[in-house]
DNA sequence: TTGAAAGCGCTAACAT
DNA sequence: ATGTTAGCGCTTTCAA
């Protein structure tokens, strides 16, 4: 009755008690349940628009055993890759009505894992999808994740892991680098060098785009033999100097195949300092197509995974295992296409000279 | 009793039951109450690792009120800035024990504000982090935010709406372009544009940025008429395409001062498509220093502004008015920093000359 | 220091 | 078609 009174919510209760009907009702009109009469109806909405009622979806959640949110894990935010999926997961989940938390696991498989497990046991969200690099097939074996699976959905993103007995969605991660390498081989390049995987033990992502390279220059009857140059890490920088060293080596590469678009932005830059032509002395191309790409100078080759198609998905296999308790481990592979611009086809380049 | 009993969750009675105490010992242990006795608080913790107790986290905040979780709202993520601005937030929440939902509102005020509206009602996180571009004081103004704020803590990030009567915490735009123009102006150039913010009525951070921009031109004796072109959006195409107009037209800049880095690196694009040298012949100045803004050739100067300063703070604020009520609406400004790079200073372009 | 019991606000059997 | 009621799992007065 007080306009100060302080902050007080209203419940359902009150709700139904100024209508003078039960909670139930109120309850079905809420939810919108048939076998409610019209009268009725109007009368509790009446009601609700009045003492402004929400209700409390903290309680709902509670009750239902359901939230309507999923956990969305990256390694990084500032990695344009992860940070275009998150975009595509927030937007399709949206659409679902269902909302993300994002959390980042700094690409650590110790840390993946330790968050794994506690969203397992969190009751916060329906779900978690998973975008890993550092989690190799080693570290799902290591896991109980039969027995957290059946508790919570959990859907991989991005990589195969063969192994898992999680849910996976993504591409085909060795054809696409197969067609990339091939596309570099097409452009006359015959010393093809493949960039990035830390030097230790080799992520699963970049274990399979590794393969495809080799493929497809054993393919073409070319050698792989130190054909590949790990970096520390993911990050531009690493690329960078790693490719510094390289064109300062004894036999310099006439092109790159780098496994994400950081390391490929990177190696540009590093090229450009030294004043190596691109693609002219080195054709360079990348993975992912961060939106950034096309503007780069010049515009970067890549790989673009269907990213609108990985987020769909997950989020399906995440509420059909939601429901189905007893579903196999699934995988499903979503297209992937091969972007080619001036690093690799001279286009550009051509207008300078 | 049976291993495969349908995942019936372990609940604090059962643990009690198990240890032969009462829900409120269990809880105390649980919550690290002091008054506990040592030989208690041992027999306790063992039932709780025996069935593998974890609280359900749903239920205690239903009881306390209070999640833990806030929520992120910015306008895109694929957008460089904001990418980076969540993983500070995330970073600085995780810190605090925090989870972070993130949403996206595109940019649109009404989106923005419906939003904040149902944030406000949703008892699913402790407060709110706005990030917003399309906000300006105008929408604020029409908000019933007084009465918002006292129940859902919200905190505007990154501009200053000084109508606005909630937290704020961000940079001094008008000084922060000032800088910038200034240095452009320093540099030798006298035809120099801004860019960005829509041509309709124009967002309030771009404003500010414009105020600094028109400031520091009229310092230097030079002519602010007709020197800021608007763009359609914050996109990298927009900016390529309005610069590919304006540098056709009648009297062509020597230098541009971006809104975003996201617009330089559009504009860097359109000049070197172009074949117009920079920073030779136009000088290029962004906003954010996105990540790779180092990286592009030449590598852009840019404001960088300490988000992490501005996540923390935001937090700090947000955590506050959870505690006192009744606070005053709060400004922080947080620092920024001129980064200069090759657009603007030319180092890396007499390596080619 | 620990136990008993009353809810937080909602939904869903069960009853009418 | 609507009312009654028993919880979801936890915290927390109030007693002891």
């Amino acid at each position: 009755m007080n306009d100060r009174t302080p902050a007080k919510a209203v419940t359902l209760r009150d709700v139904a008690a100024h209508a003078g009907v039960s909670p139930r009702t109120v309850s079905n009109v809420v939810n919108g349940f048939a076998h409610v009469s019209p009268a009725m109806r109007t009368k509790v909405q009446a009601s609700i628009e009045a003492l402004r009622y929400r209700p409390n979806l903290l309680a709902r959640s509670l009750r239902q055993g359901r939230t309507g949110h999923i956990l969305l894990l990256v390694p990084d935010l500032t990695v344009a890759y992860f940070a275009e999926l998150a975009h595509e997961v927030v937007e399709r989940a949206g659409e679902l009505g269902t909302t993300v938390m994002v959390d980042e696991t700094g690409g650590d498989a110790g840390r993946e894992r330790a968050m794994l497990d506690d969203a397992a046991e969190s009751s916060w969200v329906d779900g978690v999808l998973l975008s890993s690099l550092g989690l190799g097939s080693t570290d799902l074996d290591g896991m109980d994740l039969a027995g957290m699976s059946t508790r919570m959905p959990v859907v991989l993103l991005g990589e195969r892991t063969a192994s898992s007995s999680l849910d996976h969605v993504g591409i085909d991660n060795v054809a696409a680098a197969h067609a990339a390498t091939t596309h570099l081989i097409e452009c006359g390049r015959t010393r093809v060098v493949a960039l990035g995987g830390n030097g230790g033990p080799i992520d699963a992502t970049s274990q399979l785009r590794l393969d495809g390279f080799n493929r497809a220059m054993t393919a073409a009857g070319l050698p792989v033999a130190g054909r590949h140059v790990g970096t520390p890490d993911y990050s531009r920088e690493s690329a960078r100097a790693v490719v510094t060293d390289l064109m300062d080596g004894p036999e310099p590469p006439d092109a790159l195949f780098c496994f994400s678009d950081d390391l490929a932005c990177g190696a540009l830059r590093a090229l450009y300092d030294l004043g190596i032509r691109v693609p002219t002395d080195v054709a360079v191309a990348g993975f992912d197509d961060a939106g950034v790409s096309a503007y780069l100078t010049p515009g970067l080759t890549s790989i673009r995974q269907d990213r609108t198609a990985i987020a769909r998905s997950a989020l399906e296999m995440l509420y059909e295992r939601k429901s189905g308790h007893e579903l196999p481990p699934r995988d499903v592979t979503v297209s992937y296409e091969l972007v080619v611009r001036e690093s690799t086809n001279g286009a550009a380049v051509t207008r300078r000279s």
